[in-house]
DNA sequence: CTAATATTGTAGATTATTTACAATTGCAAA
DNA sequence: TTTGCAATTGTAAATAATCTACAATATTAG
């Protein structure tokens, strides 16, 4: 049965998931956010790099790149930057609860 | 139910994994093979990246990344780089019809 | 050992990103 | 309308990451 199938295959998939690591560049491409916003964000305590020092490159996880799309849904919305944060951030806990989730399933 | 709640998710995540589109480094990060190992497989045919132009910086989708690391997996086990490759081949239409399963079930 | 396969090293040039400064835009309240 | 804040954008100079193209080394089958 189809269904079954895919199922099977992006539960695996969780380990994919989880070492997901991207660049500003690429997270840029993926979102439609410019990387100077993505910065801007950044430095207001929106969302978090796993920069390793100051200097180097900034780098990216999944959850990082969901939460950025989120927020990009709602200002186009009409939201303000801060309101979208704040309805985004509740959101987050249920992305947070599955990807547990499987996390649990894949081992 | 759990499972339905984390399927509806995941399957809504083909737009994620379609837009998904990474540099050398993060590849490299994600599947552990070097940077200059999964250029001489792509000099050898065996992958193939989204690069513009010559000289600008490779990128690469989920697909590419699936089979380097699935031929990781084969060269592990003792399988030279081209028997692996074309085993790989192989599981990757597996792979390919799944995608366009999702394709179908996001529109 | 030899030959083919597979990987790795590196210099010099180029692309992409960083920080830190400031300028601009949009919008709501006075 | 102007004042003030939120949000975004611009850019220069420095650094990080990647590129190509050359070659060297390592591994394995016959």
């Amino acid at each position: 049965m189809a269904k079954t199938e895919a199922k099977t295959e992006l539960t695996f998939d969780y380990d994919f998931l989880e070492k997901l690591v991207v660049g500003i560049g690429e997270v840029s491409q993926i979102t439609g956010i410019p990387t100077r916003q993505i910065r801007y964000w950044e430095d207001k305590g929106i969302i978090t790099s796993l920069t390793e020092e100051e200097g180097k490159n900034r780098r990216y996880d999944y959850k990082s790149i969901k939460k950025i799309l989120l927020i990009k849904e709602l200002l186009d919305d009409g939201y303000t930057l801060e309101a979208s944060t704040e309805k985004v951030t509740k959101r987050m806990e249920i992305i947070e609860k599955m990807l547990s989730k499987f996390k649990q399933g894949s081992r």
